[in-house]
Formats: structure tokens, C-alpha cells, sequence
DNA sequence: GCATTAAAGAGAG
DNA sequence: CTCTCTTTAATGC
């Protein structure tokens, strides 16, 4: 299981909150509906709750000095954020902002979490689980970002893409895109310009088709290196 | 960095 | 609610 290194993999960890869930936890915090460009917290925010996303899409970034906004990551069905508060991180280092419409979000205080992490051995193994898959993930990632250029950064970024969020299309793979080449830039650590030139590249190499703005069609994912 | 084009938003019918 | 005009944002060079 190679699983994506850019957008965090789409898990169950739901499943191992759902008996907890629709016991009591569902009634007295039902799941909060976010639409696209909602924030869920800003930076410097108190950290009150851990986050689990049941639907939609989540980006977690921060604003640099001059005020560009930085992505960090997106977070899909399943992933938890504001996991740092159970290590005693009370701020908020970044903002979480869903970008896409119906993004549901199960809210678990930090000391529901913590009774729960103690008392409910699966969640706790879950939770354990994951942060040793994350960890490989960033290491996974952050090889890619020291020893590969810009063009193998985003051919690993378009195949996670595939892995993560890719429909069967025709021959190959369909992603609708819910982020802009900026977007992508930040993640991969390459300017606007250069996703931009290497986009045209790869299409007119027919690794890539661009349906509109929002659709990447891969025919063969094989092919595309 | 600027020109083109697509998407989002506002306003009217 | 839907169509169209206006504004804003994304893309491509």
C-alpha cells in the first residue's frame, strides 16, 4: 500500500469513531456543514477540538509575512486535523479552510479525545497507527522535494492525485481538480509559472488531457513520467 | 508582469 | 428562479 504523500489518504478512521459517534457524542455535537472557503479555525485560534472529516475537502495552510497564503496540505474523507492538541498545543499554527461545498466535519473536544484515546483501545491504536503512516508519508515527501526537479515533482503529485482522488475514465484516470496550479506550486515547492509550463509540457507530451479547468484526464498512468 | 479567458457574483426581469 | 452583465480570479506566454 504506497498511498498519497500530498493529499493524506482517505481512511476509516471514521468507522472506528462511528459506535462512539451515534451513541451519545452524535447527538450532543452533531456534524457542522461547511461550504467552500468556510474556515473551521484561524491561526492563533485556541485549540478546543480535534477535527475528523466525514465528507468533503479541507486545506490546512498559513499566511507568510508578505501575506500569501501557504499550503500545507489537503485533507479528504477521514483524516483528522488540530491532532497536535492532544500533545498540549493550544494555539492553532494554521487555519483550516474547506474548499469544497458540504464539507461535514465531526468536532470531538480535546478531552473527549483524550478519555477516548484511554479508554477505547482501537481509537487509540488507530490514532497510533496513523501518525507513524503520516510520518512515512513526509518522509516520502520530503525525499521527493530534495532529490527530484520540479517535472518529477509534479508527475509524483499528478499520480498521488490519480491514487487519491482519481475516477476510471475511458483507458485510464479522471481528477477533477478542487485547487489551483498556486495551489499545487506551494505544495510542491515550484513557482506558478513553472506548474504552469510543465502542464503545457506534459499535454502536449498526451501524458495529460485538460478537460475545462477542473478535469486532468491521465490515459496511462504507467506511461506518465 | 500582463493579456486572455473562465468562473463567480450581482442585479434585473 | 434564471438569464445576463459585471467583477474577480486563474491561466498561459
Amino acid at each position: 500500500m504506497n498511498k498519497g504523500v500530498w493529499f493524506f489518504e482517505e481512511v476509516d478512521l471514521y468507522d472506528i469513531l462511528c459506535p462512539y459517534k451515534y451513541n451519545d457524542h452524535l447527538k450532543s455535537h452533531p456534524l457542522s456543514c461547511y461550504n467552500k472557503t468556510d474556515f473551521l479555525f484561524m491561526e492563533g485560534d485556541p485549540v478546543r477540538e480535534i477535527y475528523l472529516v466525514a465528507e468533503g475537502r479541507v486545506k490546512i495552510g498559513f499566511y507568510d509575512k508578505e501575506g500569501n497564503e501557504q499550503v500545507i496540505a489537503f485533507l479528504g474523507r477521514g483524516e483528522i486535523l488540530g491532532e497536535k492538541a492532544l500533545f498540549g498545543e493550544n494555539r492553532h499554527k494554521e487555519f483550516a479552510q474547506a474548499v469544497a461545498d458540504h464539507t461535514l466535519i465531526c468536532k470531538l473536544r480535546v478531552e473527549k479525545a483524550q478519555e477516548l484515546a484511554r479508554d477505547y483501545v482501537p481509537f487509540s491504536l488507530t490514532l497510533t497507527k496513523r501518525f507513524g503512516e503520516r510520518m512515512g508519508r513526509l518522509e516520502r515527501r520530503l525525499q521527493i522535494l530534495l532529490f527530484k526537479d520540479a517535472r518529477q515533482r509534479l508527475v509524483e503529485f499528478v499520480k498521488d492525485l490519480c491514487r487519491d482522488i482519481g475516477t476510471p475514465y475511458r483507458t485510464g484516470v479522471k481528477i477533477t481538480l478542487e485547487i489551483t496550479q498556486s495551489d499545487i506550486a506551494a505544495l510542491i515547492g515550484a513557482s506558478r509559472k513553472t506548474v504552469s509550463l510543465l502542464f503545457t509540457d506534459l499535454e502536449e507530451a498526451g501524458m495529460v488531457k485538460f478537460f475545462g479547468r477542473k478535469e486532468i484526464y491521465v490515459p496511462n498512468l504507467e506511461a506518465l513520467v
